[in-house]
Order: C-alpha cells, then sequence, then structure tokens
DNA sequence: TATATTTTTATTGTGTACAATCATTATTAT
DNA sequence: ATAATAATGATTGTACACAATAAAAATATA
C-alpha cells in the first residue's frame, strides 16, 4: 500500500486516454475533478497534474475556472485531420522505413495480427485500439521528436474517427476494412525491407481509404453537427 | 492582492517559455521546484501544474521523482530538426497563405519591423525572440490543430538555435541576416497575395538558410557536443 | 584503503483545508 | 411581471503539512 499511489496515476492516465480513444468519453463531455478522483482514488492534486499533462498531449481541454473538457471534434477539425495527415504520416512512414529496428518491426507483426483477429471476432473498440496501437508502432520507428506531436495528436481523432468506421454497416465497409488490413501488411513490407518510397506512398494510400469511409459515413448532410453529440446508436 | 495568484502563475509560464527559448536556462539544467516557487512567490501546487504543460508542450521533460528539466538539444535533434522543419513549415506557410486574416497580416509586419529593428540595434535575445513570434503568427495563420504542436516543437528549438547564429560573427552571418530579413518581407507578401506555393516554397528557402547557418557555425567537429553545455561566451 | 551498508539530508509526491470563482436560485426594485 | 441584484451552492485554484523517494554522508566491514 505504499507506491499506490503512483500507481493509480498511471491507471487514471491511462484510463483517461482510453476513454478518449473509444469514445468511451465523447468530444466535448465534461469532467469532474472529485468524481475522478473517487472513481479513481486520488487526490485532487496529482489528478490535475495529469489533466495537464493530457492537455498538453491534446486529449482533453482546460478552460480557466471551468474545469476539463475531452478534446471537441467537429467538420472543421475533420478538414484540417484530413489535410494535415497524409503529410505528417507519410513522413512518419518514411522514417520509419529508413529507422526501423528489429524489435520494433517484431512488435508491429505481433499487433498486427491482433488488429485482424479484432477484424475477424473482436469489437469496435478492440479493432480501434490495435489500429491505434500499430499506428503508434511506426511512430516510434520515425523517433523524430519534431514530428511525433502531431502524429500523437492525429492518432488520437484518428481513433476516435475510427471508433465510428470500424462499425461496418453495409459491404462496402467490410470491403474497406479488408482493405486497410492489407495496406497494414504492406506497410510492414516497406518498413521491413527499408522501401521508404513506398512506405510513404502507402501512407497517402491509407489515409484517403479512410476519408473515403468517412466520407460514405458522416457526409455532407451532417457534417455540421459536432461528432461528441452523436451517440453510437445514432449511427447503426 | 486577490487574483494575483493567477496572474503569478502566467508570469512564471511565460518567464520559463522565454527563458528556454533565449537559452538563459540552458538545456538539460535542473529546475528545482523550491526556488522556482520563492522566486515567483507560487506554492509548489500551482508550479507543478505549470511545468506538466510546459512538458507537454515540449519546453521542459520529466523524470519520476527526479524534478524537471529543460528539453535537450543534441546532435540527433538537430538532424531531426532539419529534417521535420522543412516540411512542416512548408505547409504551415502554405496554409498561412491560405487562411490568413486581415488583422493577423497587420500583426505579422509589426512584428517584422520589430525584427528589423533588432537586427539593426538589438541583442541577440531581442532577434530570437521578434524572429520567434513572427513564425508564431504564421503558426496562428495557419490555423490547423493537427500541425501546430509540432510546429510549435519546432519553434522552440529554432529559437535557441537561434541564439546562436543571430550574434553573428563575421560578414557571412551578417549577409545571411539580412536575407533571413528579406524572407520575411518575401513571405508577407506571398500570404498577403495568397501565393501558397510561392509561401511554401519560401519555407524551404528560409530554413535552408537556416541549416546553412549551422553548418558554419556548429559543424561538423563540435556535433557532438551537446548544445546545452556550451556557454554563450565560448561562441564569441 | 576500498567497498557495502546504514543513517542522514534534500527533494519530490500526495492529501487535506481553505480561498476564490463561477453558476444557480432567491430576492428586491421598478 | 420583468430585470437587476444579492444570497446560496457547487466547483475550481492555492497553500501548507506530511509521506515517500532519491541522493549524499557517515559508518561499518573486508
Amino acid at each position: 500500500m505504499k507506491e499506490d499511489a503512483k500507481l493509480r496515476k498511471v491507471v487514471l492516465y491511462d484510463a483517461l486516454k482510453k476513454a478518449v480513444l473509444t469514445l468511451e468519453r465523447r468530444p466535448g463531455s465534461d469532467l469532474d475533478e472529485v468524481r475522478l478522483s473517487e472513481e479513481f482514488s486520488l487526490s485532487r492534486t496529482p489528478l490535475r497534474e495529469v489533466l495537464r499533462q493530457l492537455a498538453g498531449e491534446g486529449y482533453v481541454e482546460l478552460r480557466e475556472n471551468r474545469g476539463a473538457r475531452i478534446s471537441e471534434m467537429n467538420h472543421t477539425s475533420l478538414r484540417d485531420f484530413f489535410l494535415a495527415a497524409p503529410m505528417v504520416y507519410g513522413a512518419i512512414l518514411r522514417l520509419a522505413a529508413r529507422n526501423a529496428r528489429s524489435g520494433q518491426i517484431a512488435d508491429l507483426k505481433t499487433v498486427q495480427e491482433t488488429f485482424k483477429e479484432a477484424l475477424r471476432k473482436g469489437s469496435g473498440t478492440d479493432r480501434a485500439l490495435a489500429n491505434n496501437r500499430f499506428h503508434e508502432i511506426t511512430g516510434e520507428m520515425a523517433d523524430n521528436i519534431y514530428l511525433l506531436p502531431s502524429f500523437k495528436r492525429l492518432l488520437i481523432d484518428h481513433a476516435r474517427i475510427g471508433m465510428t468506421f470500424y462499425r461496418p454497416q453495409d459491404t462496402q465497409m467490410v470491403e474497406n476494412l479488408s482493405a486497410a488490413s492489407e495496406q497494414h501488411d504492406a506497410i510492414i513490407t516497406a518498413i521491413e525491407t527499408g522501401d521508404e518510397a513506398a512506405a510513404e506512398q502507402l501512407a497517402t494510400d491509407h489515409w484517403n481509404l479512410s476519408r473515403n469511409q468517412i466520407e460514405i459515413f458522416v457526409m455532407p448532410s451532417r457534417l455540421d453537427i459536432p461528432l461528441g453529440s452523436l451517440s453510437h446508436k445514432t449511427h447503426i
């Protein structure tokens, strides 16, 4: 019972991150310090430090004297997302192909198996989290402290968007999912062979597929509705 | 005397940021919580929150049970820097040309005048800070939440590198400085006319100039020395 | 003398009490 | 009845005391 506090802090940090990524906590929703501190058996002091850190990483937003909120997502951020993602991700994958270490490649393969497994019989959450982890590893491979901040910020909303379209509604979405999985395989190959050009091109393809999926799903009439206000059930 | 605490918090935040950017506090140096809390008349609780936030933005690094440090700079980060900067900055300037608002353009012109003034009779610090502010504004113009994290991280080290080469030692460096100033002017024009291609190209030119300056200055023999361990005087 | 072990000191991390601020409801004045 | 104002309640922000940890010094042991 001595160093529990530090552990609980990590638990809180991980739990909040996951809750954001999976849309368990929806964009724009409030975070109550007292409730959180009770739920995670932490006093408000370390809790607030965690919130600050999460804010710095883009998971939550802090407002003066008015508590924290889960980061917003709206049609503006979607537009910004698809503008920034291909470029940053292209650079990350190119660097990943250049710098990846064998241990990391092994990790990537493992996660890809997990992702395929999730596609077969996992939940939307499982798929989104596995996909998120896949891309996180490519970020670690790239190992560029200046690109990582934006890349990580992109991954947050990539996961949240994924939580929507990883629950396939029709045959085309199912096809897109398996296409995404095949692209992951191709990405692994490109990284393994150090083929930077191929890796960069695959990034573009991968994000184009995502954008396609989004367009099927939410465009164009719903674009003015903040994603946070849509419950999951509305989508099904 | 009532809401002073909040003010002092902002003062601390700004002071630390500036101290990092100007190399007043050197990369890798320790931050003592008690000393800082005394210096800024804040208790350690809000102080630690500020440190967490600064860590999220890349100004400082936190280590478990071992306090905060100013973010490191070494030859690896320099390499990463010049790899990431042209791309991110190119995208930022392209978007700035696309989205800039007239008020922002006016601000940019004002800061550019300040920069020129600093070149004529200001200190190295003045120049680096004015240059930093110039680029910050282009970031605000671009207005893309996914690109900004990396851009801001780049600006930190851009300023710190600048603190070195904005103290010109020979005629070539002076020429480079005035070239940088002219590029700023060209950037303003490109943004004002909405010429995205020109803006993007200018970003490349601008960073190439910076890299050039660095190479004159620290390459290649000193590359293995962490920048933080070099005092200013050593350079002159 | 060199190395391990212990004790001491300094620094970071957490819990709690209280102060300041915001949001809501109640009250008063027009 | 409506609008402005004041009291109330809920929530965030700060200070300080103490606990936990790491670093340094002192002691013991080979």
